[in-house]
DNA sequence: TCTGGGGTCCTAGGACCC
DNA sequence: TCTGGGGTCCTAGGACCC
């Protein structure tokens, strides 16, 4: 009896912590942070080269440090002392190129990321530039993301320089609406790079990553449900993660400049301008709404290797140099592919013309592969569909419908994968062939 | 002397199957 | 034989993001 008891008990006061913990995890208010780091390949260089502090530099171009002054002080591990003058400038730049990245300093002239080089050279002649360094940026990448992972485990990464974290079940997630967390990481960042970022909290990744624009550089700030009014709605469409400059144009074309104009239209009238699912997101947007989680992992979907030529090529007048870059692609896709791990079974090209116009041709094989070999083979039926008349400028090679390479058998099949036939059409095919 | 490289997702039409 | 709807896969292009 007294065992019986005793147990009932147990239960009782088991089931009374469970639903204690209920009360607490629902009181709990979602709390969704994006960091984007701090003018990241800027202030990354200027830890090598800390005296271009303050000058204009612009980081771009199609261009490797090799033979010049930067790769012999690398070699000498003196970088930080070559003097001012040493340093490539902008105006002595040869071809075609744009420029990544500029810091404050030469944005002051003009200067802005995705510029071509030679515009940029007009507007600031005397600007320093470097090479894109993108190992060096992936190192430090990879430094701050593990410093986040050790304060809080739910991350999510977006390219180089950002990051979602879930700080709603982190301890310190919930005090001042995400601030003391944030602050933590901040410094501890700092700490291990000598980067700064900024930060901004809210209910959800749409309003985080508005909010952490907000204060930059090296800024927090802190974004609730109650400040959609005055927060979001005054800023301008553009500024939503998502609305681009193509939509932005349409809608200023109706009239609507900010959200809050977004925000007063009608779902319907969205959505019978925009599309079903795009006006629907539009309606949802405005008004701050966005359930999507923190996703942690994520399994690529393609990977691809593109080039824009020096100058560019035409097919049948630079047949030899066109073909030697493309089997190099196919080799650097199949090498990617290779590293990673992955097999995959549509192969892509992508063609820009000197007109800037573009267009992808693809086929999808009945088997996966990595192999440059069938890669080359299956890309070049594709480029055969695809017009030759104009010069290009950008030949490239994708590889897409990527599965893990320990799924699929010896002959590049998934277990239990039915092969698919697909009678096509063919035009030279008549009816009487089979008779 | 315009306009990089690596991605994701969506749409729309056609083929094909049930 | 004609009609037809739903679902999936494939292809080409385009918007968008970092």
């Amino acid at each position: 009896m007294t065992v019986c008891w005793q147990l009932l008990r147990g239960l009782f006061s088991a089931l009374v912590a469970c639903a204690l913990f209920r009360v607490v995890l629902m009181t709990l208010v979602r709390r969704i942070a994006h960091l984007d780091m701090d003018a990241f390949y800027a202030s990354v260089e200027l830890l090598r080269y800390p005296q271009l502090k303050g000058l204009p530099v612009v980081i771009g171009g199609r261009w490797r440090r090799e033979d010049d002054v930067l790769a012999r002080a690398a070699a000498d591990g003196t970088l930080a002392s070559i003097p001012l003058e040493d340093f490539p400038r902008i105006r002595d730049y040869v071809g075609r190129g744009v420029s990544t990245t500029a810091t404050y300093a030469a944005r002051q002239f003009g200067v802005g990321s995705a510029m071509g080089i030679m515009k940029a050279a007009k507007l600031c002649p005397d600007a320093i530039m470097l090479p894109v360094d993108f190992d060096e940026y992936r190192k430090y990448s990879r430094l701050f993301k593990s410093v986040i992972l050790e304060h809080a485990p739910l991350m999510e990464n977006r390219g180089v320089d950002e990051v979602y974290i879930d700080f709603t079940e982190v301890e310190g997630g919930q005090q001042e609406g995400g601030r003391k967390l944030a602050e933590k990481i901040q410094s501890a960042i700092f700490s291990a790079t000598g980067l700064t970022c900024s930060v901004g909290v809210a209910p959800n990744k749409l309003l985080a990553k508005m909010a952490s624009e907000f204060n930059k550089p090296n800024g927090i700030s802190i974004v609730h449900e109650a400040d959609l009014e005055s927060l979001i709605w005054p800023l301008p469409c553009r500024k939503i993660n998502g609305i681009g400059p193509r939509t932005d144009e349409k809608l200023k074309r109706f009239g609507i400049e900010t959200i809050r104009d977004l925000a007063l239209r009608e779902q319907g009238w969205l959505t019978e301008n925009f599309g079903e699912s795009y006006g629907a997101w539009l309606y949802r947007a405005a008004r701050g709404l966005d359930e999507r989680p923190v996703v942690t992992s994520s399994e690529p979907v393609s990977m691809s290797r593109e080039t824009t030529f020096g100058e560019d090529l035409h097919a049948v007048a630079n047949k030899a140099e066109l073909g030697a870059i493309f089997t190099r692609l196919c080799e650097q896709v199949a090498a990617d592919l290779e590293r990673k791990g992955y097999v995959g079974k549509t192969v892509g090209i992508k063609i820009r013309y000197d007109n800037f116009k573009a267009a992808t041709r693809d086929h999808t094989a009945d088997f996966y592969t990595a192999d440059a070999k069938v890669i080359r083979q299956l890309a070049g039926q594709c480029l055969k569909r695809v017009p030759l008349e104009r010069r290009i400028r950008l030949l490239g090679v994708r590889v897409g419908s990527l599965v893990r390479r320990d799924e699929v058998d010896e002959s590049g099949h998934l277990p239990g994968e039915l092969p698919r036939s697909r009678k096509k059409a063919d035009p030279n095919l008549s009816l009487f062939d089979d008779l």
